[in-house]
DNA sequence: GGGAGAAAATGACTGTGGTCAAGTTTTAGC
DNA sequence: GCTAAAACTTGACCACAGTCATTTTCTCCC
């Protein structure tokens, strides 16, 4: 893992071998893989290692009067900066943690876990200050804000998003979107639902 | 394209070489090299075709008079059972269409755009019929249903959610929340925000 | 028809992630 | 202290994606 992060932060992931961190960590490259399943697992577990202090970071930020969204804000641009810091470090981690392949998938949803109970502590707070509704399961809404977070550094892999400027106001609208919904305000669901013109 | 569909869903696509589909197709894979260019770029171009013939089965199966939420959960559910119909495939082109290389950022903007149209043509019959807000970009709201389906997608591929079914609960949660919105209803967004007990 | 130059095709070659049979070290029982 | 089994280590080896110098084919003008 030493080795691991010195190589990586130095020469990026794609160019660091596995031979070649075998050699710098002083082990056999088949070491390696009796530790960690590929080389993407390696990757996984570099970042576990950083979330918590990533995490802890987040929490000392976040201050707890402040309104869900900017709460909801402050969380996804800390982890969007993070990942991002270094885009080819981050798309292979995204696409690692995303879709993981079957021999990841222990690990990834380890870290996802983390994220989603990180949400739903706010959301649970939010529901205690009457900031949000009290008939929702919080882990859909955990999946909710985790999605629009997915969104927003896909758009930002694809170049739809040109910097992170952009990225926090599209993050931004979708989460007014996501709190205040997006049926006219004025109507209730069932009758916004059929109601067949303007 | 014509060998790669055949190989592709006779082996998979992962258990088919470049060098075997070369000889297959009858030519060099130096060439194949010289139209696309990786691996992955085959399979977005054959995405694109497929696309084509998915979406005009969903806009015949959908019904203009059905509620919003109805219509989305069809047009999500299409693509994820498309998507999801061989897992290797789907994960590869959902990585590589999400968090795309450089090297295929413009194959998979391509695409990408075509999913982001479908749902922004929804939305505008949406809001002529009174079903959504007037006072939000579509190209916004867009986004945040394509974040609810990759979030779906994602917790299908980490093992979380297990069958189409469960799948399909999610989404409907997740868009019933969306459109209705999260915070208390009765109550207006900036009297929740500064609400600090309950 | 011929020849020169552009365009397209090619497959031997390279570097990589991942495997596994053989080799080495540790542990446990006597 | 000795031995046998269990646990761990290893690097030669494999299959594959992607490259590029060379060869083949096409194009166009005289």
């Amino acid at each position: 893992m030493e080795a691991a992060i010195n190589l990586f932060g130095e020469r990026g992931y794609q160019s660091t071998s596995v031979s070649t961190l075998a050699k710098a960590a002083g082990i056999g490259k088949g070491t390696i893989y009796s530790y960690f399943a590929s080389k993407n697992e390696i990757l996984l577990a570099f970042c576990e290692e950083e979330l918590t202090f990533i995490h802890k970071e987040i929490r000392e930020k976040l201050d707890p009067d402040a309104p869900l969204a900017e709460k909801m804000l402050l969380v996804l641009m800390s982890e969007f900066r993070f990942v991002t810091k270094n885009k080819d470090f981050g798309r292979t981690l995204l696409r690692e943690l995303t879709f993981p392949k079957e021999i990841t998938i222990d690990k990834s949803r380890m870290i996802e876990e983390r994220f989603l109970n990180l949400f739903v502590k706010i959301f649970k707070e939010g529901q205690e200050k009457g900031q949000l509704r009290q008939d929702i399961e919080l882990i859909i809404t955990s999946g909710h804000f985790y999605g629009l977070y997915l969104m927003a550094l896909s758009a930002w892999y694809s170049d739809r998003l040109h910097t992170e400027e952009d990225v926090r106001e599209s993050l931004e609208l979708m989460i007014e979107q996501a709190l205040t919904g997006l049926i006219p305000q004025e109507m209730p669901l069932h009758a916004a639902n059929r109601n067949n013109g303007p």
